[in-house]
DNA sequence: CCAAAAGTGTTGGCATTACACCCATGA
DNA sequence: TCATGGGTGTAATGCCAACACTTTTGG
C-alpha cells in the first residue's frame, strides 16, 4: 500500500470495467501502550518519498478474503506477534487524496497493547514506541486518526475496563490511576478515582501487596474476568 | 516484515494490487424520517434475485474520484433531492461474505430528513418509507446496519439538537417529545422531558400558538440556529 | 360539561467534586 | 527522621426520576 507508485498501472487503466474496483481498502491501526507514565503509540517509519523521514501508523490493504476486522487482527499479529487483543474500528477515512499515490480507503481501529509482554516482539528498526502527547506530523492522514482514536479511547474507558490491556495483569491503584491521567491528559484526584474505581466493580483484590517500591507498598489488584473482553 | 518486503518487487506489486483492487467500496445511507408518531426508514426494493421481494437500504458504489462522505451526499441527493442535510458517518461494514455477488465493503452512514419537505421527491414505486420498528428482515447486512445506525442516533439526540431535521420549522413541544419517544422508543415523562430541553437552550419561543387542535393549543418553538448544524 | 392535552415544582436519591490528615515503608 | 506515596470520609452541589393538579380549548 505504501509504495503504490504503480497504482495507475497501464493494465490497470485500461481495463475500465474495473472502474469501481480502482479504490483500494485498508486498515490503520492505532495501537497504544503505556510505559513510563506515558501513552505511546506504535508507529513505523515511513518508506514513500512524499513522506521521507516520518512516522506513520501501522496499515496494510485487505485482503479479498479476509474480513475487514481480521484484516486489521492480522496487521497487529504481523507486527506484534500478539493475538486476542483488544481491537476497535472507530471510523472510516475516504478523502480522494489521502494517500498521494492512488485511492486508498482506510478503515481505522486501534488497539491496547502491554508494552512489557514476553510475546510483543518489535522486531524492526523501523518501528518505534512514540509518545502520542504532544506537536509533530505523520505520515498521510495518521495524524487524524490518531486523534480521532484517542478521543474515543477517552470516551471508552469511562465505560469500560479496556485499560487492563494495558497493564500487567496485577498493579495497584496507583499505577491504575496513572494509567487513567495518561490516557486522560489530566490529573485525577486519588479519593475520588478510588471511589469510582470500587464502585464499577472491576478489580479483584489479591490480598498481595507491591514490592521493590521506595515507600509505603499499596495492595495489588487484578481486572475480574468477568467484566474484560 | 511482510508488506514491505512484498512492496519491494515490482513483478509482485503489480500482481498483488490487482488482486487488491477486487474489493468494492460502497456507501450505504440509513435515511430516518418522521410521520404519524413513528420513525421510518426509507427503503428501495432490492433488485437482486438473492433478495427478491426484499427491500435494502439506500447505498452505491463510491466513484474513484469522490470522497466516501461525498458519496453518501450523493446517494441521498439523487433519492430524496435534498442538499445540505445532516450525514453521519456511523460503521464500516466489511464480512468477505456480506454481499453475494462479489467483495463489497460498505460504510455506513445515517441521515435525517423530514418527511414533509417540499423538496422530498420519492419519485420511484420502489422506495418506501418503512417504520423502523419491528422485525423485519432486509436484504444484505442492513438489517444490522440500521440497528447501529439506530444505536448512535439513541446516543446522539442527547447530546446534540439533530432532530431539527425531522420535524417542521414551528413545533410544539409536544411534537418534540413525540419525536424522542419514536426514536427511543420509549416512553418520556412530560415535565422533566421540558426541564431537559428548557435547560439545553436549543429552543426559542416564537410566541405563536398551534391552531386546529381539539385540545389547548401549545406553543411553537424553533430550534435557535446557533445550535444547528 | 366533557375530552384532551398544556403548563407547571418539589422531593429524594444518587453521583460528583473538593478537600486534609495520619500511616507504613525504605533509605 | 525524612521522603514518598497509601489509605481513608464528609459536606456541598448538581443531575435525575417520580409524581398531580389546574388551565385552556374545541366539540
Amino acid at each position: 500500500m505504501r509504495k503504490s507508485s504503480s497504482l495507475k498501472t497501464a493494465a490497470l487503466e485500461k481495463s475500465s470495467h474495473l472502474e469501481y474496483f480502482r479504490i483500494a481498502v485498508s486498515v490503520d491501526c492505532v495501537i497504544f501502550g503505556y510505559e513510563e507514565k506515558e501513552l505511546k503509540v506504535l508507529l513505523i517509519k515511513s518508506d514513500l518519498k512524499e513522506f521521507a523521514g516520518m512516522y506513520s501508523l501501522l496499515g496494510d490493504l485487505v485482503r479479498p478474503d479476509e474480513d475487514l476486522d481480521e484484516a486489521s487482527y492480522r496487521v497487529l499479529k504481523e507486527r506484534t506477534d500478539l493475538d486476542d487483543v483488544f481491537l476497535q474500528q472507530v471510523h472510516t477515512f475516504g478523502a480522494v487524496n489521502r494517500h498521494p499515490s492512488g485511492r486508498v480507503v482506510s478503515t481505522a481501529y486501534y488497539s491496547l497493547v502491554n508494552i512489557n509482554n514476553h510475546k510483543l516482539k518489535i522486531n524492526n528498526n523501523d518501528l518505534r514506541w512514540h509518545p502520542v502527547k504532544g506537536a509533530y506530523k505523520l505520515a498521510f492522514d495518521h495524524k487524524d486518526i490518531l486523534t480521532t482514536c484517542l478521543q474515543h479511547l477517552r470516551g471508552r474507558i469511562e465505560e469500560h475496563p479496556v485499560v487492563h490491556n494495558l497493564l500487567n495483569e496485577k498493579f495497584s491503584l496507583r499505577e491504575l490511576q496513572e494509567v487513567y491521567e495518561a490516557i486522560l491528559n489530566a490529573p485525577l484526584d486519588r479519593r475520588n478515582f478510588r471511589k469510582k474505581i470500587t464502585l464499577k466493580n472491576w478489580l479483584v483484590d489479591l490480598n498481595e501487596m507491591e514490592d521493590n517500591v521506595p515507600h509505603r507498598p499499596g495492595k495489588l489488584y487484578k481486572f475480574n474476568k468477568k467484566y474484560i473482553r
